[in-house]
DNA sequence: GTTAGCATGTAAGGAGTTACATGATTTT
DNA sequence: AAAATCATGTAACTCCTTACATGCTAAC
């Protein structure tokens, strides 16, 4: 069958933000800014096509219309509310326990982060160390790159780059941080480690 | 038809570039990664039709091997060496004075800088002011969101924005610090700002 | 009764990547 | 002689954006 191409983000994006209820594309749309980067709204041209293929794909399925809790809400234009089904979870379950290199690049890594709250522990833990890891050479290289020619650089070039590297120490001691509480078993503030209460 | 529908920053990276001499594209694309993002290294998928529809467009020309300097250099296969033509200072020069919207993105934004060196004093200030700006935008629109469903988010999410916060108040008084100096006339200072670095 | 916001979708195209293809030169 | 590095280039494909097209409902 072949059908999913590529892993594309924007899917397993979509799939996690559906754990937390039926959702329809343009809610859906909102809500995808606090995971895909800290900015970056995916537009309305990519997001629909993706519904219809994850939808092809049985990833996703149409919730029915029949939601008791909600009846009020008739209003507005026929909107088209998608759910999990089975196999969307499994692949959103895969993903998850799929800590490769690429989880540790700055785009994945932001959206790992964001479904860490339905991630197992040692995987968590595995994302945090490679991300640092990666963090670290990234270092090494900007480093060795401005003593290398430091005086070839005009001084905007020079507080550029300076600017950079301590946003990356800074992130490095964020991370170091997140990581020892996870070694030290308490996250952040922690709660029930899990799923928490999935509303609804 | 000169076929440069949108201003593809790479041309403008490379212009710039081509400012510190003639230059080949295998030795272009290193240089490129210090100009573009602090990371990211251009392809040369890219970087190679990118110069070539820039000599079409008379931007750059192939430097003639008549340099008496080196001489030696006839090592290794064949290499053409770019150098700028006027037209092609010319696109630059203007592409410095246009300092739009865009030039506060984040990507413009850092391409704009390193040219900084090259750019007229008024333009410079004004796109560190509009900088800033975007960024101030930036932290309101993040800190009502956060603000907004502070319980509903998880600790994760919750340390994710909280850094991403942190890290645009770091970019914003690195900026202050920036315009300040052009105010007082003074040259940047690479040492790092007030925010200083690593310290918990 | 028109504007603004909600809601879904398509077509065309831009910017970039990977994988491939080629070939010279230096190092091991 | 094999492998690494230098060096240039093309074709196919991915992911995303913009601009367009549609239509419903709420508010002014």
């Amino acid at each position: 069958m072949a059908a999913t191409k590529r892993a594309h983000v924007l899917q397993f994006a979509v799939l996690g933000l559906l754990h937390e209820g039926p959702m329809h594309g343009y809610e859906l749309r909102k809500r995808l800014n606090s995971v895909l980067g800290t900015f970056r709204a995916i537009s309305y041209g990519s997001l629909y096509p993706c519904l219809k293929e994850m939808l092809a794909a049985g990833l996703i399925a149409e919730d029915g219309p029949a939601d008791a809790g909600a009846p009020a809400l008739s209003g507005r234009r026929a909107r088209i509310v998608y759910k999990l089904t089975p196999e969307g979870k499994d692949r959103f379950q895969a993903w998850l326990a799929d800590a490769g290199p690429e989880a540790y690049e700055d785009e994945l890594f932001g959206v790992h982060l964001a479904f860490f709250g339905r991630t197992d522990r040692d995987i968590r833990l595995r994302i945090l160390l490679g991300r640092r890891n990666r963090l670290e050479e990234r270092l090494a290289t900007l480093r060795s790159n401005m003593a290398k020619r430091r005086e070839r650089l005009d001084e905007w070039t020079l507080t550029l780059q300076q600017h950079g590297l301590d946003s990356v120490e800074r992130e490095v001691d964020w991370l170091s941080h997140l990581i020892d509480s996870e070694i030290d078993g308490n996250p952040p503030s922690s709660t029930s480690t899990g799923t928490g209460p999935a509303s609804k």
